[in-house]
DNA sequence: GAGCTTGGCTACTGACCATTAGCCATCTCA
DNA sequence: TGAGATGGCTAATGGTCAGTAGCCAAGCTC
């Protein structure tokens, strides 16, 4: 790592011009491919480092390395650390209640529409895994505009999948003890495939949105419409 | 907070002659209670601090203060801040582990083990929230011998729910699509308990327990020994 | 082709921090 | 009473880091 870091290192400014750069300059695009957008490149390279090591153990000369420069020219492009993190943070909590919104669009039955929430909630867990992790992880590190703003956020999205249970539980198709329990056994699920989700692994996204869902409907204690109840099959994936 | 930092700042070490300190030296019991064990008030006050600002944001001179003494002051009872998290990381690991084997010691039912299981789960996280969440948010700030050790006791704790949850199933208790993923679910709830619960909410850690334990079993989908099915009455809060 | 813009770079600034060094007051115990 | 142990303290050390200043090369535009 940081190969190019202490080779180069140029006494004095003139030296660059005896050909001393490793990477030469080429801010623009070279030939026709736009260089891939430094700006989403390094937001992608600051979500992989924050998830790894933590934010503040992430150095803007780390993210910096990550997309082939030094930490200084980050700022030609963004305008703080702090920035990086707001905008993972903020995005996830947004993305999530916008999932949230289209999966229970246009459905009726209170089952259907707690099962398609779980199922939103867990793909955007495991697609969106760094983003889900370190917008769980962070939320100290935010200052205090922001903190606010996500813990707000996420505290709207809570009460979507809460106030679901209670109208379910009123019209007696769910049967908890707590709409507000449930609901956060059923978030914390999610969270926690955050933490452990990885592609190519034992499940698919999709099979885990599926036995999710079949969990959330078990822990709101859901009637069936007709005979069968819910996740009766063993092994029965998908 | 630091009040008593920049006051008696004593330019030479002959000002204390003077009696320019504020906090005088009296290092052992004064009469005859031991002046609260430091070196527990230290691992106390670095709990409550790694849990409210984060383990990297909390410095020495922060957990010194807490306890009345100067940061440097700190390295008479403990060898590192490093040495703080690791006790209490591995200690929460030690202690779930433990929990865990008097829980399903002497009892047969396999519904009621995984039963009391996630009572003692639910009961240490409600309990010793602030443990479980820095035991939760900061294994990536433990550096190796110790992070593999955590992982380790972690991954050890999670098979025994895992396995249980197989056990059950092989005997027609439960059902369940994969055992893997009810243990993670199960657990994974408790662990959001830790970011949440506050004594003195609406539930008492009793009825916490009592119903995550409902929870779990319908995770689990344990079929009744007799008649009713569990978790059946709502509202009946233990 | 001259000037502007863009996006690199190095050097620096101003903080902050874990830990060590070394001083000293008090207490304990012989 | 006096020596050693204990546990405070300040000062210093060595290091890290976010962000700024200012230089410069290459591309774009007129």
């Amino acid at each position: 790592m940081s190969s190019a870091q202490s080779e180069g290192h140029g006494r004095s400014h003139s030296a660059s011009r005896s050909g001393s750069y490793e990477r030469p300059h080429r801010p623009a695009r070279a030939d026709g491919a736009p260089v891939t957008d430094r700006r989403s490149a390094i937001r992608q390279a600051a979500l992989r480092l924050f998830a790894a090591q933590g934010y503040r153990s992430t150095t803007m000369a780390d993210i910096g390395a990550a997309v082939g420069i030094r930490g200084p020219s980050l700022y030609k492009h963004v305008t703080s650390k702090h920035e990086l993190l707001a905008e993972i943070m903020i995005g996830t909590m947004e993305q999530l209640i916008a999932d949230n919104i289209v999966a229970v669009s246009g459905i009726d039955d209170v089952r259907e529409q707690l099962r398609r929430s779980v199922e939103a909630h867990i793909r955007y867990h495991a697609r969106h895994r760094l983003e889900a992790f370190v917008g769980n992880r962070e939320i100290g590190s935010l200052d205090q505009p922001d903190q606010d703003r996500v813990l707000g956020r996420r505290s709207d999205y809570e009460r979507r999948f809460r106030e679901l249970i209670e109208q379910g539980a009123a019209e007696g198709a769910f049967h908890v003890q707590s709409a507000r329990i449930a609901s956060y056994s059923i978030l914390d699920m999610g969270i926690g495939v955050a933490s452990w989700f990885h592609e190519g692994g034992e499940f698919s996204v999709d099979q885990l949105a599926y036995q999710y869902g079949d969990i959330a409907l078990r822990i709101a204690g859901a009637r069936p419409h007709g005979g069968t109840s819910v996740g009766e099959e063993p092994g029965s994936l998908r």
